[in-house]
DNA sequence: AGCTTGAATGAAAGCGCTTTCAATAGATGC
DNA sequence: GCATCTATTGAAAGCGCTTTCATTCAAGCT
């Protein structure tokens, strides 16, 4: 039950003197029409303020000009920065964005996915690549393209980073400071496989430095600044405490520096610290963060990229971007 | 052109063996129903993976299930806590969130409101009161409800809260403890009636302690730590430099504090910092840092519920939240 | 001149759903 | 016992746009 009144394309249509028909064109299409045509049609709808309705042409037409975004949550300096370059680089070609978070419920997100389905959206953006098994059919049976970014899987294209190689820098970094004992506080490991494999990576690294990385040298927290303190604090109280910790992400990291601190432990000289994400913030807390940069601007470019590409039917290949260490001051060699 | 395949009401109707009418009452007034009639339909619905068409429904309803939030930028702590928390609540009820962000440009939010008013979306939260008059006058005749946050003016239901007074609040706190020669850092001003707010609410509280905030002692710069950094060099390089700074946003009072350190000044005890948000990060800075605490995520969820109610045709006003000084470490009385 | 071709436009059939409006059938009241 | 309700359901008319398919007309060829 729309309200009387709006301006709708017939109305264009009758005050032009044209067909319904030319007025879509004009909006559509205009290569189709004649310069004169074309002018007249659009100086009535400028005059009238028309204002072509969504639903309607999403019905007829079938394309929405709206891509869907699920991430865990909006409240994060990743995903916010992320959505901010995808809503930006669609709002180029008429884009807009619909988003939902999931805060890490796997059924919110199948709630989301089908929501966003429904809504009709011409694509679909996620974060990761580890999902129930119906949600995943549900995305395979949609009719829409769907990338998947952070982590991907061979069922769907993907913007993604090498999170395993992420890790191992982070851990290489330290072993090459000389650290032998050194600890890892991630966020949840459940529905993120981005953290899992940010610690596989780690892992990896330490076992063939044989150094290993046992399990009560991880600790898996919020990821929040008090996650990273309670993770550090966790840690620094074993019996034969860490010289150096990663940190999941850089926020985590952060917590962790924060809580030597707070225990009058110098960073980087009584406890080196590094982070994983490059975040702005971390180049200036004090001391400034040592962390392996991910382009997370980029992340979100592309994914709108290669979404609007599949869209129009263009080819568009999964991707992995760069990860790079950036040494900063929370890190030294251990004495 | 919808690919072939998809199952639509009707085939649900077929295969449950009622009618169309009959399919649509159960997904959106089941009370209508008989409890039979309901569980024929919602088996065959369920059996045959019916998702209802979005834009179909809209286009028929004339309600699509969807608000618009048009930011400054989503890359901000601010304002991603406010839309994740706006999202959340309108999630509860159904309603998914459309977003878009303007970046400081006055014509990219007035393409924004054209863009989400013509997809059709149930109601409209938009940043701040301040926006050229054409804009003004297409949310007027918006058939839908708007809500303003930050800031409002009489025109629209708004959820606000007291700028002015946050502006007060720290150049007060810092008058008390003495200071005499109080500068501020602000973001734009311009197309940002909250920044101006708050430099109007410091300067008012200077003045009427005689003290006044000449414009030398005011830099306007970018909001971001750089920004802030940039306006405390100005500021400290005056030949009569302020003892005290207010930023505009914390994240300017964060990089003033930044720009201190470089530059061997201690803070507090060489200079006083206090900020305006409260954000997280601002709790765990070193020195912590003083600040004006803004309900951000209540802004969001209020803003959320008003304009839900609005939708429904409930009766929702003007909310205005409080604001708190929070006294932490980065201030000092000035000896 | 007669025919083909292409460009520009219009007519009309939906897109998949919601929503009056009617119809039917028990249930209720006097 | 008959009119009046009330609860269920169905029929059908759109919601505002896009998109074949046809049509028209003028230009280009032989």
């Amino acid at each position: 039950m729309r309200q009387g009144g709006r301006i709708k394309l017939s109305d264009v249509a009758r005050d032009a003197g044209v067909s319904p028909a030319t007025v879509s064109r004009a909006i559509a299409q205009p290569h189709l029409l004649s310069e004169e045509t074309l002018a007249k049609v659009r100086a009535s709808a400028l005059r009238l303020g028309y204002l072509p309705d969504g639903a309607a042409r999403a019905l007829a037409s079938g394309r929405s000009m709206t891509i869907g975004a699920i991430v865990p949550t909006l409240d994060s300096a990743i995903f916010a920065r992320a959505l901010q370059a995808m809503q930006s680089t669609l709002a180029q070609e008429g884009f807009l964005l619909l988003v939902a978070s999931h805060e890490g419920h796997a059924a919110a997100e199948a709630q989301a996915v089908r929501s966003l389905l429904g809504r009709g959206v011409d694509g679909l953006m996620l974060v990761g690549a580890e999902r129930p098994p119906e949600t995943v059919a549900m995305l395979k049976e949609a009719r829409v393209p769907i990338v998947l970014t952070w982590c991907g899987d061979g069922n769907f294209t993907a913007v993604t980073i090498d999170n395993v190689l992420a890790g191992r820098l982070a851990a290489e970094h330290l072993i090459g400071l000389g650290h032998r004992r050194i600890g890892m506080v991630t966020g949840q490991l459940r529905f993120n496989d981005r953290q899992r494999a940010r610690l596989a990576g780690a892992r990896a690294a330490l076992a063939e430095a044989g150094l290993g990385l046992p399990d009560q040298l991880h600790s898996e927290q919020a990821v929040t600044l008090a996650g990273g303190r309670i993770g550090c604090a966790t840690l620094l109280e074993l019996d034969d405490p860490p010289t150096a910790l990663i940190g999941g992400i850089d926020l985590l990291a952060i917590g962790c520096m924060e809580e030597a601190h707070a225990r009058g432990i110098s960073v980087p000289f009584g406890l080196s610290v590094v982070g994983i994400d490059g975040l702005d913030m971390s180049a200036h807390v004090s001391p400034s963060l040592t962390t392996v940069h991910l382009p997370i601007g980029r992340i979100g470019t592309l994914a709108a990229e290669t979404l609007m590409a599949l869209v129009a039917g263009r080819f568009a290949e999964t991707t992995m971007l760069p990860v790079e260490l950036v040494v900063r001051r929370s890190t030294a060699r251990l004495d």
